[in-house]
DNA sequence: GCCTTTCTATGAAGTACTTCACACAACGGC
DNA sequence: GCCGTTGTGTGAAGTACTTCATAGAAAGGC
């Protein structure tokens, strides 16, 4: 399973399109400033444009059925956000909340819809793309229900360092992401995301900073995962 | 919102196409015959084609790490089976077991990229398509990680008896699934299962049976969920 | 009919997480 | 430099599930 992590971070929705294509969508685009903690879109508007992230990073919140706010994920650069709202024209799902000075190029429905009658290949590559993006959510649900919590935080450890860091050896990548941030993410207690990063420190598989956890031995992570 | 059932089951991959067009992607299929209990596909083989089930009913089951068959939805009548395969070109994700006996309309990946090229406009409704089908099982992913048994139990519930008995007023449905199965389903263990249906038959909500569950106040487990 | 298998039902003990409470360390503002 | 804020670390108690053990009732084979 985790052998797909790589795709997961390098197969944004518009990746595996031809470079001219895409500078043909992106001429269509505006580019949007925002600073760190603005507002992008809310949870339930909706949505009729496709945000890429230029520089900067941003916060995907969900709203829980108790109301506090879940960090669902974080996309950088070069990264959709609020991609689905173009193909189906649905509300948002969540919403996203720049968590640095942040530039994006904005896209509409329109513009899209327009760009995409113009390149009937597009339509394939799309449809490979968000397959695979249902593959791996799929299985992360999977993941969910059957495997514990050490599992899954080498999981997601792995994940993101790999993210971060791609294709290089057994260089270390340090992330910059505190517990309550991870714990978000996971759905569970910044408690138990501490203790478990602490045994996870013990046997010398992490080294933890303040905001900050770096992998020292991703094979050890992986076996466990 | 829970899991895959609802979303495979009301929007399968092809709703969305103008009926001549699926007639025509139905002429190249071969239809195959299974027994009860007939596999039909295994988890990790090379994908290349998709199944569309005539009759009967199929299956999906993955093997968790520690070896035990999940069961992670049925699919029947008009569903597609291993549709992604077709658009990725991936392994399999899953098993696919004939849970009756079953007839399944077989088109190949290279017969339905020939028949999408011809109908550029189809991609348009499969994208739509995946796109919902993103949306809907990340709903089942925050589900997971947020609600507790009784609201997931509830939310399923509804979701089965929605799909069997669509458009319907009050009158209640009964579903044929055993509590074993509902567990494996939502990936928790069939005595919690057991207990928590009958805590809600105890309020009157459900009536239980010997492989059988009908709902008879859909408005309390709305409540619930 | 009986016997085997499948399914439901339930209590007791164990486990993996949770919440709560608190201590302390690092950083930023001024 | 001090002080408020943010982040980490940890134990105690509680909760929601698990597994295990056991029982009985319904269905199917022959």
């Amino acid at each position: 399973m985790d052998q797909h992590q790589d795709l997961i971070r390098d197969v944004p929705l518009l990746a595996r399109l031809p470079e001219a294509d895409l500078s043909a969508l992106a001429s269509r685009g505006r580019v949007r400033s925002y600073r760190s903690g603005d507002l992008i879109f809310r949870e339930g508007e909706p949505g009729d444009s496709l945000h890429m992230v230029v520089e900067g990073q941003v916060r995907i919140v969900v709203l829980s059925p108790l109301g506090e706010e879940v960090t669902v994920t974080y996309l950088g650069q070069g990264e959709c956000v609020g991609d689905l709202a173009l193909l189906d024209g649905r509300p948002r799902s969540a919403s996203a909340i720049a968590s640095q000075a942040t530039k994006t190029l904005v896209v509409t429905r329109g513009d899209f819809r327009r760009w995409l009658r113009e390149r009937p290949q597009a339509a394939f590559a799309l449809l490979e793309t968000l397959s695979l993006r249902v593959r791996r959510t799929d299985e992360a649900l999977a993941d969910l229900a059957l495997l514990d919590l050490p599992s899954r935080l080498a999981k997601r450890l792995l994940s993101l360092s790999g993210a971060r860091q791609p294709a290089k050896g057994g260089s270390p990548a340090k992330l910059r992401i505190t517990q309550a941030e991870m714990a978000s993410m996971m759905g569970v207690s910044r408690e138990s995301v501490n203790k478990q990063l602490n045994a996870f420190a013990r046997e010398g598989w992490v080294s933890l900073g303040r905001g900050s956890v770096t992998v020292t031995d991703a094979k050890a992570l992986r076996d466990l995962a």
